[in-house]
DNA sequence: TGAAAAACCGAACTTGCGGTACAGAAATGA
DNA sequence: TCATTTCTGTACCGCAAGTTCGGTTTTTCA
């Protein structure tokens, strides 16, 4: 029982890197087994198939950034009282985090299952789409809170603002992957925060 | 000869758009050339292997969206003399036309080929990093003769700020994807065209 | 129009990978 | 301690997908 949850998630932490590192198609059981050290009975009794696999890390991998967020715009809400600065910076806060990676971000699980799209696995599918409604919830939330306090110098719609956020941390990773420069994700995020600031700071 | 030339870059049509919308791996020559209404042997005439396609539809869809660009803020530019209002005006349009596509944008090969990775090809690896880099000079120029002209509101970095239209489109793209909303693209270059018009226009 | 070159076909081969069957070991709890 | 659950090892299957090869048809152009 112990040793089984301990297997179970070295399987899935070495899925997801190689996973994202390659792409889902391209990451085989017999790879993944090697890695982990077990046989491929192993694998298959902790996942009835592959596909059983790819959901256990969209969900785990939604769950972990899901928390990761709530950790980092709720301490910059501790900083701050005000709406406006806190979010500012929960972004620099975002943006320190991406920088202090020792390496480029290992990537995005939603956007990876995204690219190597099956049509078959409405499943993920589903996930993916949630899980961005809910980063659009999150923000659409703060914005509009702080749109209630402070005027808008140009008038755009809070929910695709709001998906600016995850727009941005996509676009980000592409272009930090195929740059092969870290630096770029984190500077992406600091120039959604220069916006934020002028759009709503005088 | 003529012929050859015909089938070939039906090959390469049929095989872009089931690239884009499922992930290289999962694209079987079987399928494609069922579609094209050939044999494998005359997929293999025209190409070496899969990879050589893999390199072929990467190199027309780099040459294709430079000369869409150049056109497009060609055209910006007809329309206005100043860096500025042409810069956003080719933002306009571009956003236009992604939202007057039928369908949700096809999607981008360079960030599909960026999430299937298979590690080996370094050709792949290295045309879409010379491809992003041609983006970041275009915008980058720009952005300069623009930067010459107004000042900034903020402070940023030129060469950030040009890669953030690459960006944009990407995030914008895997947002469409995973929200199966196609608005998404658009409104984000949009947000696009607003930052720069708060960041240089008063 | 006819020969050379280009374009294409059929069928077989190969390999790797997802998945299964089943036996056996190790842990767990009563 | 013993039965039940949990986990691992070995061997194998099927199949799909990339690739090859020898031949045949179709184009092209001198």
């Amino acid at each position: 029982m112990r040793k089984g949850e301990q297997t179970r998630s070295k399987i899935m932490d070495i899925a997801e890197a190689a996973i994202l590192a390659k792409g889902f198609d391209a990451t085989s059981i017999e790879e993944i087994i090697a890695e982990v050290e077990i046989t491929k009975s192993g694998f298959f009794y902790h996942f009835r198939d592959k596909n059983t696999l790819a959901i256990a890390l969209l969900r785990r991998y939604i769950d972990r950034e899901e928390t990761l967020f709530d950790g980092l715009f709720g301490r910059a809400a501790e900083l701050h009282d005000d709406p406006l600065h806190a979010f500012l910076i929960g972004l620099k806060l975002f943006a320190e985090m991406m920088s202090d990676l020792p390496t480029i971000h290992p990537g995005c699980l939603i956007a990876i299952y995204c690219y190597n799209e099956r049509i078959y696995d409405n499943e993920i599918r589903s996930l993916s789409q949630e899980s961005a409604l809910a980063w659009r919830a999150r923000f659409q939330e703060i914005l509009e809170e702080i749109a209630a306090k402070y005027p808008m110098k140009d008038e755009v719609n809070l929910v695709t603002l709001a998906d600016m956020v995850s727009s941005t941390f996509e676009g980000g990773i592409a272009m930090s992957k195929i740059l092969r420069d870290k630096k770029v994700l984190p500077d992406q995020v600091l120039l959604l925060r220069s916006y934020i600031k002028l759009l709503f700071l005088d």
